[in-house]
DNA sequence: ATAGGTGCAAAAGGTTTGCAATCAA
DNA sequence: TTGATTGCAAACCTTTTGCACCTAT
């Protein structure tokens, strides 16, 4: 899509720093970023760019719907592009590594948990850790070694 | 339950601070609390505290397993006294109004998006943001005239 | 007596904000 | 031209830490 347009159209000018930001999350090499992640691989590259204008940047465009604003367990919330459809988190609390998923099942239990108890649901936050498959044996024999104390 | 004799038992002294703290959690007139909310609330009754305690204090309690550390969409994460069972919550975004529950289709459901992508699932964290019972008349009241602008 | 606990103040993250200079439209 | 945007530095908030003094056992 064309991003100066998309820009625009959220009432935001099409600056050269959001439009390095948006670059970034569309290029998808990493999908959650947090403003410290955003401002060093700008920085990586060549841009010069202050921090608190990739937070200024980030929130206008979490507020515009362009972007999605996570808080996962870890200190700094994280961003992704919003690509329209809701999803939940699988994070390996190991290597990072996140995937996501939706289960209609948990969805509608959700609505289902809501209504009982008189509430309007307007939004959840839903995020399972564990270890991915890559780390379970590195993961395992750390557990032994400090059982073994 | 004697708190000087389960503090003991986690390996802590039974000090003037840790038993406050304590006694707050167990009062039960508040159940989820930040550390700011514990600091004020004991300044409030008599007891003049440092804030850095009551962070040492909390996060002891939570390693002990007396409390347990949630973190919601705010800023500041709150504790609440460890009950054995595990349970999620619904909050009302208007009043803050916080309900436990427990789904075990949803823990159920859980444990089969994990598997089925390889990772051994160590916990999760669901909250349901919305409108409760109380809430829902005012704050319908007050979309409509954001709308109206 | 002494290992452990406390208060204070300072530091450490993450995030926000005031302001003068700069830029997109 | 002019209102929006930026960079910088300072401020803010929550949380952690160093250190000298204090206290439960």
């Amino acid at each position: 899509m064309d991003i100066p347009k998309e820009l625009r159209e959220s009432g935001l000018k099409a600056t050269f720093p959001r439009l390095r930001v948006l670059q970034l999350f569309q290029d998808g090499k990493n999908k959650h970023l947090s403003a410290d992640d955003v401002y060093r691989l700008l920085r990586e590259e060549d841009i010069d760019l202050g921090l608190a204008t990739v937070y200024r940047v980030l929130m206008q465009f979490a507020t515009a719907g362009i972007l999605i604003r996570r808080q996962f367990d870890s200190v700094a919330s994280v961003f992704e592009l919003n690509e329209g459809g809701h999803h939940d988190h699988l994070v390996c609390t190991n290597c990072g590594k996140m995937e996501e998923f939706l289960d209609s099942s948990i969805e509608e239990r959700q609505e289902e948990v809501a209504r009982t108890r008189g509430f309007t649901l307007m939004e959840h936050s839903l995020s399972l850790y564990g270890t991915c498959a890559a780390c379970i044996d590195i993961v395992a024999a750390r557990q032994k070694k400090i059982r073994r104390g």
